[in-house]
DNA sequence: CTTGACCCTGACGTCAGCGTCAGGTTTTAG
DNA sequence: CTAAAACCTGACGCTGACGTCAGGGTCAAG
């Protein structure tokens, strides 16, 4: 049998030998997302995250946490505030938004289009720079 | 004549009155650029900006210090720092660079490239988001 | 057993770009 | 002349997303 008894094994090792999907800790996420393990603890801080734990109080998380978190990545690169995310979230989960949400999601979305247009018209002008910069060197 | 002699006449109006393209205080400044009178204090302190002094201490400027500033809130929305700014304007007043600063413009335009396609990214995730809750009311 | 990696909880530090308050001078409008 | 508006110099405060340090458990490996 794949589990004989008597056997010893370590949390990570045990969870690698089953089908269902392992619990990972903190590091694990971290790394897998790519930010610190202080940012994963802000995270859950913000309420953006919800852990479960281990007898000694070790946080675990669910394999998709990382992605969960890389999603984060994505939207503070946006602008925006761990407040926006948590708003925003209950939408994900749900599937369904209400009124309220649907205007904050379209506020957002508009946020976004126009910082990008900002960041284009700071682009255009560095670039008018480097021309003109170029041809006198 | 335009200018009779003894005539008691503001700064302002003198500025006025003059050919000469008349020196502007902070407030104009501030109002013509959409900014606030201590940012623009701020700018001259990291550097950005240098102002003449009337005998009264008040900050002169150059008319066109206000297109100045806007191009200030540009670079600042495009997320480059006050530093980043001030080593750039060198470049832009020269109208030549040295291989460093073509090496810093081209990093920041790099930057500012990534940043879009950042945003760009965040803002089909929210799109997505936003599609797929509007089916589902 | 012990070593080193990893984890925990506070709690204070950081950085940028200003906001804001205090206390005082100057300019302008009427 | 007077009141309001605008300006001055400090200097402290704020916000957000963490960094970092202190002090201390836990746990797989040799």
């Amino acid at each position: 049998m794949e589990s004989p008894e008597g056997a010893v094994m370590t949390v990570t090792e045990a969870a690698a030998e089953v089908g269902t999907e392992p619990l990972i800790r903190i590091g694990e996420v971290a790394r897998g997302a790519g930010v610190s393990v202080r940012a994963v603890r802000y995270y859950e801080q913000q309420g953006l995250l919800t852990a479960g734990r281990s007898p000694s109080g070790q946080r675990l998380y669910q394999p998709d946490t990382v992605e969960r978190v890389r999603f984060f990545q994505q939207m503070y690169a946006a602008g925006l505030t761990s407040r926006n995310i948590a708003e925003l979230l209950p939408c994900i989960e749900s599937g369904h938004t209400d009124a309220e949400q649907r205007t904050m999601l379209h506020a957002e979305r508009d946020r976004i289009r126009a910082r990008i247009d900002e960041l284009q018209t700071a682009l255009d002008r560095l670039d008018q720079v480097i021309d003109v910069t170029a041809s006198h060197p």
